[in-house]
DNA sequence: TGCTAATATAGCAATATGGCTATATGATTA
DNA sequence: TAATCATATAGCCATATTGCTATATTAGCA
Protein backbone atom coordinates (compact mmCIF):
# COMPACT_ATOMS: atom_id res chain seq x y z
CA UNK A 1 0.00 0.00 0.00
CA UNK A 2 2.00 3.45 -1.20
CA UNK A 3 1.39 6.42 0.10
CA UNK A 4 -1.30 7.96 -2.30
CA UNK A 5 -3.27 5.03 -1.44
CA UNK A 6 -3.01 4.58 2.17
CA UNK A 7 -3.84 8.70 2.22
CA UNK A 8 -7.08 8.05 0.40
CA UNK A 9 -7.88 5.42 2.78
CA UNK A 10 -7.28 7.73 5.73
CA UNK A 11 -9.03 10.25 4.04
CA UNK A 12 -12.38 8.10 3.90
CA UNK A 13 -11.90 7.25 7.49
CA UNK A 14 -11.46 10.44 8.28
CA UNK A 15 -15.39 11.45 8.90
CA UNK A 16 -17.05 11.02 12.10
CA UNK A 17 -19.92 9.16 10.13
CA UNK A 18 -17.66 6.90 8.14
CA UNK A 19 -15.71 6.01 11.18
CA UNK A 20 -18.54 4.97 13.14
CA UNK A 21 -20.19 2.98 10.31
CA UNK A 22 -16.30 1.12 10.02
CA UNK A 23 -17.19 0.47 13.85
CA UNK A 24 -20.77 -0.84 13.81
CA UNK A 25 -19.77 -3.06 11.07
CA UNK A 26 -17.17 -4.15 13.27
CA UNK A 27 -19.72 -5.45 15.67
CA UNK A 28 -21.78 -7.34 13.14
CA UNK A 29 -23.33 -6.10 9.61
CA UNK A 30 -25.39 -3.51 8.63
CA UNK A 31 -27.37 -2.68 6.06
CA UNK A 32 -28.78 0.90 4.54
CA UNK A 33 -31.78 1.03 6.20
CA UNK A 34 -30.65 -0.10 9.80
CA UNK A 35 -27.76 2.61 9.72
CA UNK A 36 -30.07 5.83 8.54
CA UNK A 37 -31.88 5.46 11.86
CA UNK A 38 -28.52 5.44 13.87
CA UNK A 39 -27.12 8.66 12.39
CA UNK A 40 -30.41 10.39 11.58
CA UNK A 41 -29.04 11.26 8.60
CA UNK A 42 -30.91 10.52 4.87
CA UNK A 43 -30.63 8.00 3.19
CA UNK A 44 -28.97 9.07 0.16
CA UNK A 45 -26.04 10.51 2.41
CA UNK A 46 -25.56 6.94 3.81
CA UNK A 47 -25.79 4.98 0.76
CA UNK A 48 -22.91 7.80 -0.57
CA UNK A 49 -20.83 7.35 2.34
CA UNK A 50 -21.05 3.52 1.84
CA UNK A 51 -19.98 4.01 -1.79
CA UNK A 52 -17.00 6.18 -0.50
CA UNK A 53 -15.57 3.12 1.77
CA UNK A 54 -16.32 0.62 -0.75
CA UNK A 55 -14.44 2.42 -3.40
CA UNK A 56 -11.53 2.54 -0.65
CA UNK A 57 -12.13 -1.26 -0.29
CA UNK A 58 -13.10 -0.96 3.47
CA UNK A 59 -16.15 -2.75 3.11
CA UNK A 60 -17.64 -5.15 1.17
CA UNK A 61 -21.32 -5.74 -0.17
CA UNK A 62 -23.46 -8.72 -0.69
CA UNK A 63 -27.37 -8.59 -1.72
CA UNK A 64 -30.04 -10.33 -0.13
CA UNK A 65 -33.13 -9.84 -1.07
CA UNK A 66 -33.72 -6.51 -1.26
CA UNK A 67 -31.19 -5.59 1.28
CA UNK A 68 -27.62 -5.11 0.41
CA UNK A 69 -25.54 -5.93 3.49
CA UNK A 70 -22.70 -4.04 3.94
CA UNK A 71 -19.34 -5.68 5.90
CA UNK A 72 -16.08 -4.67 7.43
CA UNK A 73 -13.35 -5.67 4.71
CA UNK A 74 -11.05 -6.63 7.99
CA UNK A 75 -8.23 -7.70 5.88
CA UNK A 76 -7.74 -3.75 4.17
CA UNK A 77 -8.16 -2.31 8.12
CA UNK A 78 -5.59 -4.56 8.79
CA UNK A 79 -2.79 -3.52 6.19
CA UNK A 80 -3.64 -0.08 6.49
CA UNK A 81 -2.37 -0.28 10.45
CA UNK A 82 0.37 -2.48 9.21
CA UNK A 83 1.08 0.35 6.44
CA UNK A 84 0.98 3.14 9.76
CA UNK A 85 3.51 1.28 11.22
CA UNK A 86 5.91 0.03 8.40
CA UNK A 87 5.75 4.16 6.76
CA UNK A 88 8.11 3.39 3.40
CA UNK A 89 11.56 4.63 3.33
CA UNK A 90 12.05 8.29 1.90
CA UNK A 91 16.10 8.38 1.98
CA UNK A 92 16.08 9.14 -1.40
CA UNK A 93 14.55 12.52 -0.96
CA UNK A 94 17.21 13.40 2.20
CA UNK A 95 19.82 12.20 -0.41
CA UNK A 96 18.36 14.67 -3.32
CA UNK A 97 18.40 17.24 -0.32
CA UNK A 98 22.02 17.25 0.49
CA UNK A 99 22.79 16.92 -3.50
CA UNK A 100 20.84 20.32 -3.56
CA UNK A 101 22.72 21.47 -0.52
CA UNK A 102 19.53 22.35 1.12
CA UNK A 103 19.68 20.46 4.13
CA UNK A 104 19.75 22.15 7.84
CA UNK A 105 22.96 20.84 9.89
CA UNK A 106 22.23 23.04 13.01
CA UNK A 107 24.81 22.61 15.64
CA UNK B 1 -9.27 8.15 21.75
CA UNK B 2 -12.91 8.70 20.60
CA UNK B 3 -14.21 8.06 17.33
CA UNK B 4 -14.35 12.06 16.58
CA UNK B 5 -10.65 12.44 17.52
CA UNK B 6 -10.36 9.63 16.08
CA UNK B 7 -11.56 10.74 12.62
CA UNK B 8 -10.21 14.05 12.74
CA UNK B 9 -6.53 12.52 13.18
CA UNK B 10 -7.42 10.17 10.40
CA UNK B 11 -8.66 13.40 8.59
CA UNK B 12 -5.21 15.02 8.90
CA UNK B 13 -3.23 12.13 7.75
CA UNK B 14 -6.21 11.65 4.74
CA UNK B 15 -3.63 14.51 2.20
CA UNK B 16 -0.83 12.87 0.24
CA UNK B 17 1.72 15.43 1.21
CA UNK B 18 1.12 15.09 5.21
CA UNK B 19 1.42 11.50 5.23
CA UNK B 20 4.73 11.88 3.39
CA UNK B 21 5.51 14.56 6.03
CA UNK B 22 4.99 12.03 8.38
CA UNK B 23 6.96 9.52 6.62
CA UNK B 24 9.95 11.71 6.49
CA UNK B 25 9.44 13.11 10.01
CA UNK B 26 9.50 9.14 10.64
CA UNK B 27 13.24 8.97 9.45
CA UNK B 28 14.65 12.18 11.00
CA UNK B 29 13.19 15.48 12.71
CA UNK B 30 12.80 18.48 9.64
CA UNK B 31 12.62 22.10 9.59
CA UNK B 32 9.89 23.73 7.08
CA UNK B 33 12.94 24.98 4.62
CA UNK B 34 13.56 21.34 4.03
CA UNK B 35 10.11 20.43 3.74
CA UNK B 36 9.69 22.73 0.41
CA UNK B 37 12.09 21.95 -1.67
CA UNK B 38 10.85 17.95 -1.10
CA UNK B 39 7.22 19.16 -1.99
CA UNK B 40 7.89 21.53 -4.59
CA UNK B 41 4.90 23.73 -2.75
CA UNK B 42 5.36 26.92 -1.29
CA UNK B 43 6.53 27.19 2.26
CA UNK B 44 2.89 28.67 3.73
CA UNK B 45 1.79 25.36 2.34
CA UNK B 46 3.91 23.88 4.19
CA UNK B 47 3.58 25.44 7.11
CA UNK B 48 -0.10 25.26 6.95
CA UNK B 49 0.42 21.45 6.88
CA UNK B 50 2.57 21.29 9.42
CA UNK B 51 -0.24 23.50 11.91
CA UNK B 52 -2.49 21.12 11.01
CA UNK B 53 -0.48 17.81 12.26
CA UNK B 54 0.45 19.56 15.53
CA UNK B 55 -3.15 20.66 15.69
CA UNK B 56 -3.82 16.73 15.71
CA UNK B 57 -0.66 16.10 17.93
CA UNK B 58 0.39 14.04 15.22
CA UNK B 59 4.04 16.50 15.47
CA UNK B 60 5.94 18.29 18.36
CA UNK B 61 7.98 21.40 18.03
CA UNK B 62 11.34 23.02 18.56
CA UNK B 63 12.75 26.08 18.06
CA UNK B 64 16.37 25.81 17.43
CA UNK B 65 17.55 29.33 16.68
CA UNK B 66 15.81 30.83 13.49
CA UNK B 67 14.79 27.32 12.97
CA UNK B 68 11.68 25.08 14.32
CA UNK B 69 12.37 21.40 14.05
CA UNK B 70 9.55 19.41 13.59
CA UNK B 71 9.67 15.68 15.23
CA UNK B 72 7.15 12.71 15.04
CA UNK B 73 4.78 12.37 18.11
CA UNK B 74 5.19 8.87 17.87
CA UNK B 75 2.62 7.82 20.66
CA UNK B 76 0.08 9.89 18.96
CA UNK B 77 0.40 7.46 15.73
CA UNK B 78 0.83 4.58 18.25
CA UNK B 79 -2.45 5.05 19.66
CA UNK B 80 -4.06 5.65 16.24
CA UNK B 81 -3.43 1.96 15.45
CA UNK B 82 -4.42 0.99 18.55
CA UNK B 83 -7.90 2.35 18.37
CA UNK B 84 -8.41 1.46 14.68
CA UNK B 85 -7.47 -2.05 15.91
CA UNK B 86 -9.81 -1.59 19.50
CA UNK B 87 -13.14 0.35 17.89
CA UNK B 88 -15.31 1.14 20.05
CA UNK B 89 -18.11 -0.95 21.22
CA UNK B 90 -21.58 -0.12 19.59
CA UNK B 91 -24.22 -2.16 21.33
CA UNK B 92 -26.13 0.87 22.86
CA UNK B 93 -26.86 1.66 19.00
CA UNK B 94 -27.92 -1.62 18.31
CA UNK B 95 -29.90 -1.66 20.96
CA UNK B 96 -31.65 1.04 20.32
CA UNK B 97 -32.17 0.26 16.55
CA UNK B 98 -34.28 -2.95 18.56
CA UNK B 99 -36.47 -0.91 20.66
CA UNK B 100 -37.41 0.90 17.55
CA UNK B 101 -38.00 -2.43 15.81
CA UNK B 102 -35.95 -1.39 13.33
CA UNK B 103 -33.28 -4.19 13.26
CA UNK B 104 -33.26 -6.09 10.02
CA UNK B 105 -33.30 -10.05 10.25
CA UNK B 106 -33.18 -11.49 6.94
CA UNK B 107 -33.52 -15.14 6.81
C1' DT C 1 -48.52 -6.56 -14.11
C1' DG C 2 -48.69 -2.95 -10.71
C1' DC C 3 -47.30 -1.58 -5.93
C1' DT C 4 -44.03 -1.20 -2.31
C1' DA C 5 -39.49 -1.40 -0.05
C1' DA C 6 -34.52 -0.78 -0.26
C1' DT C 7 -30.81 1.28 -2.48
C1' DA C 8 -28.31 4.27 -5.82
C1' DT C 9 -27.63 8.34 -8.60
C1' DA C 10 -28.19 13.30 -10.06
C1' DG C 11 -28.11 17.85 -9.06
C1' DC C 12 -27.97 21.72 -5.68
C1' DA C 13 -26.18 24.59 -1.69
C1' DA C 14 -23.15 25.52 2.17
C1' DT C 15 -18.80 24.65 3.97
C1' DA C 16 -14.05 22.80 4.09
C1' DT C 17 -9.69 22.17 1.91
C1' DG C 18 -5.34 23.16 -0.21
C1' DG C 19 -2.91 25.74 -3.32
C1' DC C 20 -1.24 30.60 -4.03
C1' DT C 21 0.69 35.69 -2.94
C1' DA C 22 1.42 39.30 0.35
C1' DT C 23 2.66 40.35 4.76
C1' DA C 24 3.68 39.79 9.78
C1' DT C 25 6.58 37.80 13.39
C1' DG C 26 10.90 35.98 15.61
C1' DA C 27 15.69 35.11 15.75
C1' DT C 28 20.41 35.97 14.08
C1' DT C 29 23.95 38.81 12.40
C1' DA C 30 26.40 42.85 10.37
C1' DT D 1 19.67 49.38 14.85
C1' DA D 2 19.02 47.56 10.20
C1' DA D 3 19.11 43.71 7.21
C1' DT D 4 18.30 38.92 6.56
C1' DC D 5 16.59 34.25 7.12
C1' DA D 6 12.97 31.02 8.73
C1' DT D 7 8.37 30.57 9.85
C1' DA D 8 3.45 31.89 10.53
C1' DT D 9 -0.80 34.19 9.34
C1' DA D 10 -4.30 36.50 6.32
C1' DG D 11 -6.93 36.59 2.46
C1' DC D 12 -8.10 34.85 -2.18
C1' DC D 13 -9.58 31.27 -5.52
C1' DA D 14 -10.64 26.65 -7.40
C1' DT D 15 -12.09 22.33 -6.07
C1' DA D 16 -13.83 18.74 -2.87
C1' DT D 17 -16.99 17.37 0.56
C1' DT D 18 -21.33 16.49 2.82
C1' DG D 19 -25.72 17.43 3.63
C1' DC D 20 -30.28 17.79 1.17
C1' DT D 21 -34.44 16.65 -2.30
C1' DA D 22 -35.98 14.46 -6.43
C1' DT D 23 -35.69 10.59 -9.16
C1' DA D 24 -33.97 6.12 -11.03
C1' DT D 25 -33.12 1.29 -10.26
C1' DT D 26 -33.72 -3.36 -8.37
C1' DA D 27 -36.15 -6.98 -5.80
C1' DG D 28 -40.24 -8.96 -3.73
C1' DC D 29 -45.21 -9.50 -3.43
C1' DA D 30 -50.42 -9.01 -4.23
Amino acid sequence: MDLIQLSAAFKALGDPTRLKIIALLNQRDCCVCELVPIFGISQPSISRHMSRLKTENLIKETRKGQWVIYSLNRITLEQIGISLSQLPDCTLDFEKLKEANLQITCE
